[in-house]
DNA sequence: CGATAAACTAAGCAAGCGCTTAGACACCCA
DNA sequence: TGGGTGTCTAAGCGCTTGCTTAGTTTATCG
């Protein structure tokens, strides 16, 4: 059996929801989100109307202005309620593993399998992310600069402890993330792999990358 | 010296203009793709207006329509002008590689030079594919559909050479694009690498990836 | 020179945009 | 029971949108 194919070492599989439910979000806003989110992924944050929304969430068009101040505003909460879920899965996944290579597994695929089963989400976050008012895009970038030392920080371990062989860290890291996010640009429901199995082969070849067992 | 850091066998270095001088194109209209590509990539399409284009190319917002039907004829030009080059500068590379590791290293090194080199172009035709007509998609799909079969034919030939070790080929395929795909999303001029070196460590990953030596 | 075709502009149309206003309900604790 | 608060809608305001129309300028060629 080659390499790639051995079976991964267990790894802890968190389930994270698209938008989180956190405190001070009334039903009715969730769901604004999700219907921005579906409308946003469908046609984009410019060709999505404020009435569209309204509508994919059963309220006139004023109803959306009762929960959000604008149409950005909506996107700015689907983009940093789905960065900060995604960062605590990583950031966790990391911690509660034993060794860097088990760390970089549990990272990899669970990472991978949540930018394939919000891929919705994912898209939003990469691809609209520039029609954020500058203010919030520092702060999305702010918890992204977090995603990335969350694996910079695992790839110098597994460098320190003599588990990988990574000449160029940060290139590395890029590569790894490149691995994950990239799954929500040509991942679709009924493809061949399930998320689950795609975060599986992603892991492996991740480690391919670090120059990992 | 580590394996991913030695020099590379020497590959032979494309340079692809991201919208490409064909038969039948005025320098007008070459100039309104140019503005446009801009403009989609600064704005989105969606938030892009004729009047900018026009505007962008010093021209009257009714002289777009000399030289395209649409804002959407606009974007599906870029797009496929965009894809045929690339593909062409992929084929071109694997062809006139001596060894499956050598065309592997070729369209790598080239591939992610050209979404560093032409990053806004590369983002319209990945994050506003989804705005172009049902037909228009699907001509630029088959365009894919080419890069990916390339791709897959060197790595069969490798597996098939020895040289490469892939359990699940189609799925190092789409790690492989990714690998260079995701390089327009991160990429701004003034990062630390040049174009030509990330080409060059995104080489030298992708022959991780296929366990390669 | 005069005719033809192509490239371009000034003006504007119908439709749609984000968002606001004014007011109608429903619910809560006094 | 009654006033206050939060949620929602009907209507619409001012502006911008993609694109068209009618007409002018420029280049080409016999």
């Amino acid at each position: 059996m080659s390499e790639a194919t051995r079976a991964a070492p267990r790894v802890r599989r968190y389930a994270v929801p698209a938008i989180p439910l956190t405190e001070g979000v009334t039903s009715t806003a969730l769901r604004l989100m999700e219907a921005a989110a579906d409308a946003f992924s469908d046609l984009g944050f410019h060709g999505t109307t404020t009435r569209d929304i309204a509508s994919r969430a059963g309220l006139s068009p004023a109803g959306v202005y009762v929960h959000f101040t604008s149409k950005e505003d909506l996107l700015f909460n689907i983009c940093e309620r789905g960065h900060t879920a995604a960062r605590d899965m990583l950031v966790d996944a990391a911690r509660s593993a034993s060794s860097p290579t088990e760390a970089l597994l549990a990272i990899v695929s669970n990472f991978s399998r949540w930018h394939a089963e919000q891929y919705r989400v994912g898209r939003i976050v990469q691809y609209e992310f520039g029609h954020l008012t500058p203010a919030h895009q520092e702060i999305v970038m702010g918890l992204r600069k977090q995603i990335n030392a969350a694996v910079q920080d695992v790839l110098r371990h597994g460098v320190a402890a003599g588990e990988f062989d990574v000449p160029d860290v940060a290139a590395t890291v890029l590569a790894v993330l490149s691995l994950c996010i990239d799954v929500a640009r040509w991942y679709q429901p009924g493809i061949r792999r399930r998320p689950e199995e795609i975060g599986a082969t992603n892991a492996a070849l991740a480690l391919r990358l670090v120059g990992g067992t």
